[in-house]
DNA sequence: CGCGAAGTTGACACGCCTCAACTGCAGTGG
DNA sequence: CCACTGCAGTTGAGGCGTGTCAACTTCGCG
């Protein structure tokens, strides 16, 4: 990681958590955040980590993940540009057992907890944001993890693949990640996403066109 | 489902989400709060419900569950006495894919979404409160979640046994639900979890004392 | 060119779901 | 009071998907 000096770019006022705020009191927070880079794989917490932050992608891609009890790693989302993170931490503390890490370089802006806090007596409306950007963030995750409990391997990619077609706008795209990054994410191994590729190009669901681009043969994308 | 009338309990007070407030405000939301009871197996809310509202269990005990693309479904967590719910819905509007049913008879106090809206903007710090709730219920679900994403039936069944143990505080317990509830909670179907208890009782980790009590045999509670 | 990581493919075993039959128990009504 | 019914729970047989292990290929990069 690497300090950076204040961004000319202002994180703060760009985030819905924020917008609401007069502009002397933007001011004052913008002194408080911290602007740092981070390389590929470099952690930003991990579950020993108790410095709570919020943090707010500038740049780059950062993966959240989960480890249990019998020590396997569960990639619950990523972050992108303009994605913000670490809300429950603000108010509870430090979150158990989920940890942060860079997939690309990454710039990220950071608010301590105690700043924020103080903050939220100042401003006391800023409290019912910040539940809104949980409760959004809840519903996200809820919706993943109710995916990855229930079904095949093969429904979760497939779900996966229609997903990204929808948010790309188009049958045929790039996987927006390593298909190693992508099996920890459908919750099983390199080798098992692999067959399941294979499976849906024998029921020619998909095409796996030159340089590992994906084409959906669906002719009505139907997502619940 | 049968209204009643208000209580002269008052959920409203007790609750940490309102527990702040001045006395002249909580009479306000008490006149707004709908006291009502539940018979069991009756639904309180489900998909296609869309009148959002606050819940709180004031007797009973209900179950949260989701139903995902493949039909099948996956309980999240029950609410018993004292509990809240639904704060997610009072901010972001209808949640999407849970059901809420009564287990026993249940009798619930609810606030609906436009009460609560307006309270918000007379009482800013309520945001606060709220934004903590959800967090916690977030980091609930989701150490749960965790553990039904890695391990195996017997993992996750005897780390049930562990937290309810712990929870009791005794080594001796009966089971605080029917075994095919416990079977959805742990993401499995009764045959399963039967057979699974039949291991265990080999492995003398657990004894099955008389009439469904469980005995777990572990000198220490070893729970992360 | 050579190295290492990513990705693929095969053999194999095991856990879990499916289906099905059977038991035990509680509630119901004749 | 006792069949009848229905549901919870158990047990068995069988099959499929998935994780494990391992070998091999492909690709990117120094």
């Amino acid at each position: 990681m690497r300090k950076l000096t204040h961004p000319n770019h202002n994180c703060i006022s760009e985030t819905v958590l924020f917008s609401q705020l007069p502009q002397d009191e933007l001011n004052m927070i913008s002194k408080q955040i911290n602007y740092i880079e981070y390389a590929p794989g470099e952690t930003i917490f991990d579950v020993e980590d108790d410095s709570d932050r919020l943090l707010l992608v500038h740049q780059g891609k950062l993966k959240i993940s989960q480890t249990s009890s019998n020590g396997k790693e569960q990639t619950l989302y990523f972050l992108n540009e303009g994605d913000i993170d670490g809300e429950e931490s603000l108010i509870i503390g430090s979150r158990h057992a989920v940890t942060c890490v860079a997939v690309i370089k990454s710039r990220i802006c950071e608010i301590r907890r105690g700043d924020f806090l103080t903050l939220t007596k100042r401003q006391p409306t800023i409290g019912l944001s910040l539940a809104i950007s949980i409760a959004e963030k809840m519903q996200k995750l809820q919706t993943q993890q109710a995916n990855l409990l229930t079904g095949s391997v093969e429904d979760r990619l497939l779900k996966f693949l229609k997903d990204t077609a929808e948010e790309t706008d188009s049958l045929s795209f790039e996987l927006p990640m390593s298909k190693k990054e992508l099996a920890a994410y459908l919750g099983t191994i390199p080798a098992t996403l692999s067959r399941n590729f294979t499976k849906l190009e024998e029921k020619r669901i998909i095409s796996n066109s030159s340089k590992g681009k994906i084409v959906l043969n669906i002719t009505k994308i139907d997502n619940p």
